[in-house]
DNA sequence: CAGCATCCGACACGATACTG
DNA sequence: CAGTATCGTGTCGGATGCTG
């Protein structure tokens, strides 16, 4: 199956070097972040406005979306446009490049979903266990 | 193609609820976090050693080390084997449920892989459009 | 509506020192 | 070797208030 080799692959891309000094270690620790990929997340449904974004990833602030959105478009992974309207009108989007990032961060996402439970009952049992230590 | 097929998966998934409280934002945040996902691609290549882990994930502190694998073995992603010798032998590898993260989790980080020039050059070309003004 | 500026607390993280 | 304990700092991130 396709899994199989993708970690045959990474294995061989990530077995000869110690990741240190990556220049791309802090652009994939913003675009992993905690709101980052929520916010990828909710645009790969299509564009969204400033507040629309607001809602949809729920619980977050309006200075983290803007900065997360910041630093998304700085990376070129969101296009930000400016409707000349009054009030105005900004709309973001996924560029080219964010719609290709979407399968993979997608597939991450879906993994979570699909081994929720387990996660949480490991944990669980994991903390069960120290209890009785 | 597959990427798309998933992006639409993906849509379908996300598209009808903001994520908030969902109660595996914590262990995704955790999973996908700075370390984690370095020390888990180390583990893909096979069982290693705390030094070993040390010294291939580069720039982590042993504490940063310690408390992320404690982490990852509280959901059941990492294994903690301790040999009883003397010194100690304490080896980590990853579990099952880590192996099948592994997939999706490196399908990601090839992608930064082939797009990290990309993401560099629109970097640069978006600090020079601010530097212009 | 779409942000930016500011203040402030919480914790992530690193450096160091100590243990079995 | 494989950690734990403690301390200090920097950044993350929320709340509030202001602008255009």
């Amino acid at each position: 199956m396709a899994e199989t080799e993708q970690v045959a692959t990474a294995s061989r891309l990530l077995t000869h070097d110690t990741f240190d000094k990556c220049p791309l270690r802090p652009i994939m620790d913003q675009t992993t972040s905690r709101w980052a990929t929520l916010i990828i997340s909710a645009l790969i449904g299509g564009p969204h406005r400033f507040a629309q974004l607001h809602a949809r990833v729920g619980g977050i602030s309006q200075k983290m979306l803007s900065q997360n959105l910041k630093a998304l478009a700085r990376s070129g992974l969101v296009a930000r446009d400016v409707a000349p309207t009054n009030p105005p009108q900004v709309t973001y989007s996924l560029t080219e490049l964010g719609v290709s990032l979407a399968g993979p961060l997608t597939g991450l996402i879906g993994w979570f979903g699909r081994h929720g439970d387990e996660l949480l009952a490991a944990q669980q049992q994991y903390d069960s266990q120290s209890a009785d230590g």
